[in-house]
DNA sequence: CATACGCGCTAAACCCTGTTAGCCCGAACG
DNA sequence: CGTTCGGGCTAACAGGGTTTAGCGCGTATG
């Protein structure tokens, strides 16, 4: 069934040389020099034998598996780490590169382990992923190991990292806003918190351009970044007697808790209220009106973090990628409710 | 920086003993004997100097790698990837074993060159999983391979397979209904098609739970599996006069679109309208009310598969897993609204 | 004519572990 | 006392490549 793989050595015999010849054939090495007639036999003769190397014996001499790894503390809760997952995937195919997949759930024993065994297959790099932007502690055992950061940065160290530009996204989602003529009752819509950085960053954009533009945020809507928490706050909010023109969601599930509140109480999106979110997840086209966001660049994450990983440009530093704006109908105006209520 | 990995040779020294005792201590083997003190004596070098067997010389000899590969279409585009990847990789790392991830986008080439990369690897075996359940032509390079198909089933050839039990499921929405007092106005929402297998089984198992239940499908509403296409189709039908007691939807994304029509028609869930659905993607949880859907068992999927591909339980044939419902909050009694109507 | 040199190639070591065949030695046995 | 036997261990090779050192030969050079 499986049926024999020719070996190096066979191929050398078959095209008249030695081993060593058929080596340097085969890897394509230059500093020896060898006939052009003989390098054309030696691939003849592989070609028919259909011949593939065996990766193991060349790993064990050369210690280059053409094998990376990706870890991280969480791909099964976050839809986004199959983005992250992909993006490595291709560019890591496209430099005929396979990826190991790994998971710590966050436990340092689990972590330890796994790395260990990576380490066991000689994998030539790591990227090591968090699926929430945040400060990240790099194991011991990753030290002096060729490694990205994705989505999270290292203290102190001179590690490369791949994040997205929180700060400019922020700035984009004000923008947004500002552009279609807001300037009163812009909300917020999420919960601040020390360890949210990314919502953080966002909040200094978004501070940023609604200064420029001689505005500020005129309040805030507490709840945490889930839909349920959302609607119970806005819908409360709105109960109070407030009546905002805009809102600003820190993500795409608190958008949809808050378009259910605003439904519920009667109001148009976007005539009576606009809204504008992070993350661009496949919610955001599924909602009506369809959500305006600011998307997260997971699949490109992934894709940079390889290239950095492979690539000979010895990057060091944090590399931050730009969050384009989804435009779609949930921004609006706000003339027309202006006029018609005050 | 990479300090200097111990080799079994100097364990074997400084233990006093040959390589060939270290290497039996090492791994274990009881067929050839080794007293108890010489054994103890090999271990304790060999922690002392911190040795890990070099996987590389290991595989090279034994052919094993401790390694699987899970192949599939489409990583990216379905979220429901992660959950497989999640279960699989909790599984693998159960065995101590680590998974490669490769994607063929659906390209033959890719394909190809994936699966030969993967076995110049010497990988234990594969999983080839498709995001759809559907029939799958099984790649020639895999012939002779161990190998298990998930999600889907190969034509003819004996190939363990592991599928969701998506008959049951029907049978399982179903019944959701019937255990509710439910038997007339149960529509269908959701296009059905030769290729989308999954339907069609869904729909054998609902007819058959709703004929033994001396009842049928009163009607049903053609879509897409899609928010918009199924929130279009059920307001034109809401439209046209029809008021359905309750709602099978295909998948989640399609119950969001009905979750729209049916608020927009002023109509309640489910004091008007019951739903029901599949998938239980994060989305069941986020709606209002929370919605009951049958649960496609994708973690549970991931495991299975590398259980059978690992297990020395010879497997053979298609192993349908249970898709288990999940009850909340959209399925009513249609007592109130029979009444109150009719 | 002897030496130096560059071209084209090879022998042999090396990477590290797994496995087979068999050695040495003390005890039991006839 | 010679032989068999089994426990405990080792020498040597296999696995399939990469890499270092250097060889033979023809030609240019002094």
């Amino acid at each position: 069934m499986t049926q024999h793989r020719a070996t190096l050595t066979e191929v050398a015999r078959r095209a008249g040389v030695s081993p060593t010849t058929a080596s340097f054939v085969m890897t394509g090495r230059t500093d020896m020099r060898i006939s052009v007639e003989t390098r054309d036999r030696v691939l003849r003769v592989a070609h028919e034998l259909n011949y593939r190397p065996n990766l193991m014996a060349r790993s064990l001499r050369s210690k280059v598996t053409q094998t990376i790894a990706l870890i991280s503390d969480t791909i099964a809760t976050e839809q986004y780490a199959g983005q992250i997952v992909y993006g490595s995937l291709a560019a890591a195919a496209e430099r005929r590169h396979l990826l190991f997949i790994g998971e710590t759930e966050g436990d340092p024993v689990l972590e330890e382990r796994l790395i260990n065994d990576l380490l066991d297959r000689q994998v030539d790099g790591f990227i090591y992923a968090t699926m929430y932007t945040r400060r990240a502690r790099v194991p011991r055992s990753l030290r002096g190991q060729r490694l990205v950061l994705l989505n999270c940065a290292a203290a102190g160290r001179e590690i490369p990292a791949v994040v997205p530009d929180e700060v400019g996204a922020g700035r984009t989602a004000a923008q947004a806003l500002i552009d279609a003529g807001h300037r009163e009752g812009i909300h917020l819509v999420g919960e601040r918190a020390p360890h949210l950085i990314a919502g953080n960053e966002r909040i200094q954009g978004i501070e940023a351009a609604l200064g420029a533009a001689g505005t500020s945020l005129a309040g805030s809507v507490d709840c945490a970044w889930w839909p349920e928490s959302a609607y119970e706050a806005t819908a409360g909010f709105l109960a109070a007697g407030h009546l905002p023109k805009a809102l600003i969601c820190m993500n795409d599930r608190v958008a949809l808790g808050v378009y259910q509140a605003l439904q519920e109480a009667g109001l148009g999106i976007p005539e009576d209220v606009s809204v504008v979110s992070f993350d661009d997840s496949d919610l955001a086209t599924w909602l009506r009106p369809q959500l305006t966001s600011v998307a997260l660049p997971h699949q490109w994450l992934g894709r940079r973090a390889v290239e950095i990983l492979l690539g000979e440009a010895e990057h060091r530093g944090v590399e931050r990628l730009p969050m384009p704006l989804r435009h779609r109908s949930s921004v609006g105006s706000p003339r027309g409710r202006s006029r018609g209520n005050g």
